[in-house]
DNA sequence: GTAATAGTGTCTTTGAGACACTATCCC
DNA sequence: GGGATAGTGTCTCAAAGACACTATTAC
């Protein structure tokens, strides 16, 4: 720092600017009962109190590093995981969004795999599925910012393996291509989809194999390396 | 609003918090003699004053409606361009990145015509190819945004048309091509290329042509739909 | 004519989609 | 054997890449 820095700073006082509130908001993914959910807690102060809304809150200028560890601290808050699929979705500012007024909220989306949501600690907590979820009323513009973190992970699913952050510890080729039906709202081809997803070399075969009614079907699991992967092609809707 | 929301708000005071400053970036690109350029302004004030940086600043409560307004903003206050291609990179947050202590920046990128930056009223600010921006001292951690957006416009030139966006009005496909190369820094197939663009149907033919050097070459124009159109293939690096 | 730039013909390769087919299991 | 679920064989098609080729102009 130069000398006109530190005399600037010496009389510098954050509030002598108008500034916006900034908070961070998660949309945390999972599949339940073969539905794409997103965690929704209760808020339990005003504005908006008693409504659901989606995790999330201000960053703390103490423990914070960064704005990507506000994210992992809500998340972790919420649901005692350390270290999801998360990414940043985008950031929205507007004067209306909030009562208190001008606000911008950083938006971050996670997958969690379904396995770790029963060592959740949530309270006042809760899963829903996204389609009920979008149908019931939400503090501030939540909906619109579960539409914007659907989106994007319905886009992703077009042309990465992300949705094998969503998948148990082992799993079916059946069961995932049942997941990416899912996101997508579409069905896809079975003889394309093992394809695709044995060609990405993303899974490792187990010697394991799951009865669900009839045959056996072998299992997989994930080397972890789904979340660069990017397939030679996109699908079309 | 409730009654709860109301009695809240009249006990509210924005400063009751610690809150970081939030402000806007953005790197906009210009070709400008066959090189990818973007523009910097000289800092006129404390912190880091006299370094160049990124035109940006701080979000106007009153003025702006919401968040990508306060980015058209910036963008007219430095180029008098009102509606070039604009979109959204990422938000950086966190404690070291300025002087001033916890700060957040919305960082957008914009492609501007080549043809319009003449008309600029750009007083402080240049033009500088984005290779030697990034090897001079800039403000902050600016160097990082750039390539933070460089990225992204690299990414979406393997499966967009983007780079038409910073085309003049009139241009012939060897031109095109020397875009997508220069942001690509790579060369491109000729024949794959007209094929790609061509059967895109982004561009309309014109009966004019352009003498440069040799035989001449076909004149095109935008349609403008590039900002939508995704082929149906990416480009491999 | 030659050099230089613009532009084409056409073969190969890769991976998605369609769809009929086989395999393995329980009852 | 029948039904249900898992999984394969193989053809077609679209678009990218390779590369040799032709076209048009200035000189």
């Amino acid at each position: 720092m130069n000398k006109k820095d530190k005399k600037y700073l010496e009389n510098y006082s954050i509030h002598d600017f108008d500034i916006p509130l900034t908070s961070v908001d998660m949309v945390i993914f999972a599949m339940i009962n073969a539905k794409l959910n997103v965690l929704l807690v209760e808020r339990v102060e005003a504005p908006q109190q008693g409504m659901l809304a989606l995790p999330g809150g201000f960053i703390d200028l103490q423990k914070d590093e960064d704005i990507t560890a506000t994210a992992y601290r809500k998340l972790y808050e919420k649901t005692a995981i350390k270290s999801p699929y998360l990414e940043q979705v985008e950031t929205i500012g507007n004067k209306s969004r909030d009562i208190r007024g001008w606000s911008v909220t950083v938006l971050y989306y996670a997958l969690i795999n379904v396995d770790k949501i029963k060592q959740q600690k949530s309270q006042n907590s809760v899963w829903m599925p996204v389609e009920q979820a979008l149908k019931i009323p939400l503090a501030f513009d939540h909906i619109e910012l579960i539409e914007k973190a659907q989106n994007r992970l319905r886009e992703k699913t077009l042309y990465t393996a992300l949705p094998v952050e969503l998948m148990p510890e082992l799993f079916t080729l059946t069961e995932l291509q049942t997941v990416f039906e899912t996101i997508l709202a579409k069905k896809l081809p079975i003889k394309s989809f093992r394809r695709r997803i044995l060609n990405a070399n993303i899974l490792h075969a187990t010697d394991k194999s799951k009865l669900s009614g009839k045959r056996h079907a072998q299992l997989f699991k994930s080397t972890g390396i789904d979340r660069e992967y990017y397939f030679p092609r996109t699908l079309v809707l």
